[in-house]
RNA sequence: GCUCCGAUAGUGUAGCACGGCCAAUCAUACAGGACUCUCACUCCUGUGACUCGGGUUCGAAUCCCGAUCGGAGCACCA
């Protein structure tokens, strides 16, 4: 009978194949003209972050979860994005948890807690609860003694390369199969601190020979006898959970419904999955994404960073060479620019290396109508204007935003940038933007004569329009990932503090710091 | 060694669950042009990709198998 279905369709198929398309196409328009309208219509890509799996009307619960020891990086900032912009689509709830439960190895850094926090809310985030996993132990000492009760758990005293041994060769180590009673008893132990580091710790049973050895009983809790670094914390326990434990809890007591998370802690769910199955639990939809490196930071790892601005070859966390939450803020970029950047690349598992050509693009279509125009020159080379006259140039503020103008007092002194210099020989022509035309008169030292005012000549002539700066000038340090740049600015730049300014023909620079004579500004981008 | 993922232009992404709307989307980058007293912004035009090999099918970016490449886990790190 279904054979028969089959042979049918074929023949229907091999007719079909045969006829003239155009034939077909009309045979459409008369039997079912509404096909030929779904036909044209093409398929809108959706815009945005992809739908989550979520039932019709439901709410979710999603977190950010990072290890305070150190500040969020851009890599953070893709996680508080992703997260709180999947809540805000469905409703429901963000959390914030600080995974802090290692005091020595990934030891917290105390200001980090609220350098995340201030990250968030600079994003335009507002946490709908932060926990603090040192402040929760207590509960997992409680699953803890639940799974052991239940036979799932039990302390192994081996030593890590012995346990390897066994794991590596699907053996059970001597401590696995003792008694509930009496595994709750060294627990005890464990955690009123009788027994030294590293000599024992809490595993979670799962298949001693399961063909992943990833999964074969892996380690729920192991001592630290290092003092927390969060004074209400301190030195109060010593038995400390590990992120496959802590996280399995906190995950389901925070009632979370989707997890986004790395790829590399994929093999973590099924780890964690097992705790699930003992205690009776759903496990929280998950979705994985890659690794994300910058093409213009290199790899670097927080313990490094530490080390290194320690020793001064960083001026700090905001240090513009860094691809941290706080050094892009310092430098300027708008939240706006960074939260588009991270949903335009989406949630995908492959490792990703972007470059922040679409960062700086996103941010340069939001400033670019907004900040002031300035002339700043990096190398300065000065010129002599042999015959100039004392002049007031009033460039505008900005090219088509109704601004008003600067004046700036030049006499017969004027800086332009080396790059600028360069190619210059007698005879060369310039125009000083918004103020004259020079032609040089002799290079070494340089010297010009003023040869006109008119924008006419330039638009015949097409010499170099370049910015300049006069005598009476402030100093100005420019930081950026590249390197620091130094040379000459305008004195109204003074007034633009902690303002995101164009340097024309060099880039965008946000005013950092001004002193007397003195200004320190950080680059943006071009 | 064992185990898991992934692969679309230079970069990032859409399409893949359910094969024909795909001579493959969008952004960025790059090139050319318009505008402009900035190399900024804006606008126009162009460049550029389905990793490879088999298979299934009338038809494959999409399904199957293999290879290659890349990533990750096998911690008393997160």
């Amino acid at each position: 009978m279904a054979k028969d279905v089959t042979a049918e369709v074929q023949k229907v198929i091999n007719q079909v194949a045969e006829g003239n398309p155009d034939v077909w196409q009309q045979r459409l328009e008369e039997v079912a003209p509404e096909l030929i309208e779904e036909l044209n219509t093409k398929k809108e890509p959706e815009k945005g972050l992809k739908p989550l799996d979520v039932a019709e009307g439901g709410k979710v619960v999603m977190r950010f979860a990072p290890n305070p020891n150190g500040p969020a990086t851009l890599g953070s900032a893709r996680g508080m994005v992703i997260n709180s912009e999947y809540v805000k689509m469905y409703g429901g709830d963000f959390i914030i948890r600080f995974d802090d439960t290692d005091p020595q190895t990934k030891r917290p850094l105390l200001a980090a807690y609220e350098w995340y926090l201030d990250d968030c809310q600079w994003l335009g985030i507002e946490p709908d609860r932060v926990v603090k996993a040192s402040d929760r132990i207590t509960l997992y000492y409680e699953y803890a003694r639940k799974l052991i009760e239940m036979g799932h758990a039990y302390v192994c005293f081996c030593e890590g390369a012995d346990f390897k041994k066994y794991k590596d060769s699907c053996t059970p180590c001597p401590d696995r199969d003792r008694e509930p009673a009496e595994n709750l008893k060294y627990w005890y132990k464990m955690i009123e601190g009788e027994y030294e580091e590293k000599s024992a710790v809490l595993r979670i049973k799962t298949e001693i020979d399961h063909k992943d050895p990833a999964l074969r009983d892996f380690g729920a809790f192991r001592i630290i006898k290092d003092t927390h670094p969060r004074p209400e914390v301190g030195d109060k326990y010593v038995v400390w959970p590990l992120l496959d434990f802590e996280g399995a809890i906190e995950d389901h007591e925070l009632g979370m419904t989707h997890i986004i998370r790395g790829k590399d802690l994929m093999d973590s769910e099924k780890r964690q999955k097992y705790i699930y199955d003992y205690l009776g639990w759903e496990y929280p939809k998950t979705t994985h994404w890659g690794r994300i490196k910058m093409h213009e930071f290199g790899k670097f790892s927080t313990s490094a960073l530490r080390k290194s601005i320690e020793e001064g070859e960083y001026t700090g966390w905001d240090d513009p060479r860094l691809p941290t939450i706080r050094a892009i803020r310092r430098r300027g970029i708008k939240p706006e620019a960074l939260r588009k950047f991270m949903v335009d690349m989406g949630v995908g598992e492959t490792d990703v290396s972007i470059s922040m050509d679409s960062l700086y693009s996103e941010n340069r279509k939001l400033i670019d109508s907004q900040a002031k125009r300035f002339f700043f020159v990096p190398d300065p080379q000065k010129v002599e204007i042999i015959d100039g006259k004392h002049t007031v140039a009033t460039p505008p503020l900005h090219p088509v935003e109704n601004m008003g103008n600067r004046s700036i007092e030049v006499d017969n002194i004027v800086y332009i940038s080396g790059e600028d210099a360069k190619g210059l020989s007698s005879g060369s022509l310039l125009r000083l933007k918004n103020l004259y035309n020079i032609e040089i008169v002799s290079t070494q030292p340089l010297r010009a004569k003023h040869i006109g005012d008119s924008m006419d000549e330039v638009r015949e002539k097409r010499p170099p329009i370049v910015q300049w700066v006069a005598e009476d000038n402030m100093e100005v340090e420019v930081l950026s990932p590249e390197g620091r740049f130094t040379g000459l600015g305008e004195l109204q730049i003074a007034n633009e503090i902690d303002k995101v300014v164009q340097f024309e023909r060099f880039g965008f620079c946000r005013i950092d710091d001004v002193k007397e004579k003195k200004v320190v500004a950080y680059f943006t981008h071009k």
